[in-house]
RNA sequence: UGGGCAUUAGCCAAGCGGUAAGGCACAGGACUUUGACUCCUGCAUUCACUGGUUCAAAUCCAGUAUGCCCAG
């Protein structure tokens, strides 16, 4: 008797070629297409619907059986109102982590196992390998696609239950996989935007649940610069939308902080300003994927971003909070919210959520009033 | 109402008789399952205005307008 797999169908690629390794592999394969937002983007067009159809012509390809499960009110729950919750506080929240940790290896797992599944599959470029009877979530193999940052705060009992068939793979070869098998989806574009929600402007979306409220802009100088239109609008790190141009020394501006109380955005000059920068941050909602703290102080590398370059630190713990310092290599636009991924080598550790972050010049203290 | 200086794209700015640098901003695209960053491309048939000199003017000359400074 074949292990059952129910696999999250979502209409791309990834996916598609997903299911045709679990058939080869001798698996009884279910895909379920997830739809957990129901709302046409500003052009009116409903993306979802047509990805589930692309996900309902490969399965039919395939020959595998294709449901369609809704987590609209879970997914809001869950993940929307964190979100929305997190953009009020002056954060910038990484949905797509807790969407993985709240649907697809939460929500999803448990129907799936409702459904009497051994296993659940997913698309992503990430691999689960078994060792000393942890489970353990590497990288994906395709350094340009992997996305472990995103898995980084799943446990022990979903890792235990998953597949990841194309992890090993490189984005060109599952590509191909999918021509050869003449999959409608070989040769979609790869999906961007926030997951199940899309790609939006991003402005105009949030404006739809939050109010933005207009403020002073002003240099961490000090010097009123001009308006911002909404913090809620801007990110640390920030270049694009600040508007300023042709004062100072003529170089970029760039987001450096948010005082909410007071609801001023304050920015810097110069991507090397260093206002931008810090050198530790402390943490919180840690994470460990294998369920058991490893022995502190602990070297390993992170990412503070989706795709940032892994940096070299040290974690420590204090009174419940965790401290991520990066002495040696300064990273520009640390952002509460994010996810702080630690990695060893090519496993992921898990994460902790950016609560704070201590700069390379301590004279910029009050950046951290937000 | 004497003198001096300035006026180049949204902003800053090069140019000093040979047919409009550059930066920032902005727009579009690439990259990207957050949001950024980054990268690529585009962005003054025209130099405050009107005349004149010249084969040729943003560049020289005259006048006008506006702004700044020094004297009154």
């Amino acid at each position: 008797m074949s292990k059952r797999v129910i696999l999250g169908l979502s209409g791309g690629v990834d996916s598609s070629v997903a299911a045709v390794l679990l058939k080869e592999q001798g698996y009884e394969v279910i895909g379920l297409f997830m739809k957990n937002w129901d709302e046409a983007d500003e052009n009116g067009v409903c993306t979802a619907e047509e990805d589930a159809r692309d996900a309902g012509r490969v399965a039919d390809r395939l020959g595998i059986p294709f449901y369609t499960v809704n987590f609209e009110k879970e997914y809001w729950d869950r993940v929307f109102q964190y979100f929305l919750g997190e953009y009020k506080n002056g954060r910038t929240p990484n949905p797509d982590v807790m969407c993985n940790q709240e649907i697809k290896f939460n929500a999803f797992l448990e129907y799936a196992l409702k459904l009497d599944s051994d296993y659940i599959a997913m698309g992503h470029y990430a691999q689960v390998e078994e060792r000393n009877g942890k489970y353990c979530l590497l990288r994906g193999a395709d350094a340009a696609k992997d996305q472990s940052y995103f898995l980084s705060r799943i446990g022990q009992k979903a890792l235990s239950r998953a597949i990841f068939p194309i992890g090993h793979l490189k984005k060109q070869e599952v590509r191909e996989i999918a021509r050869r098998y003449e999959l409608e989806t070989a040769g979609k574009k790869d999906s961007t935007g926030v997951c199940f929600i899309g790609e939006r402007n991003f402005n105009r979306f949030l404006d739809q649940f939050l109010r933005a409220e207009p403020g002073e802009m002003k240099t961490v100088e000090g010097v009123t610069v001009g308006r911002h239109t909404g913090l809620i609008h801007y990110t640390l790190g920030q270049r694009k939308g600040i508007g300023l141009g042709g004062i100072g020394n003529g170089r970029p501006w760039f987001v450096a902080g948010k005082d909410l109380a007071r609801n001023v955005l304050y920015v810097a000059q110069g991507e090397d300003h260093p206002a931008l920068y810090s050198k530790e941050l402390t943490g919180t909602d840690m994470v460990w994927i294998s369920e058991e703290e490893p022995e502190l102080p602990l070297q390993c590398t992170a990412k503070f971003r989706y795709r940032q370059q892994d940096i070299p630190v040290i974690v420590t713990k204090e009174a419940g909070k965790y401290r991520i310092s990066y002495p040696t290599v300064p990273v520009r636009g640390v952002t509460p919210g994010q996810a702080a991924v630690l990695y060893q080598a090519e496993v992921c550790l898990g994460s902790c959520l950016i609560e704070a972050t201590v700069g390379v010049d301590e004279s910029y203290v009050f950046l951290q009033g937000r």
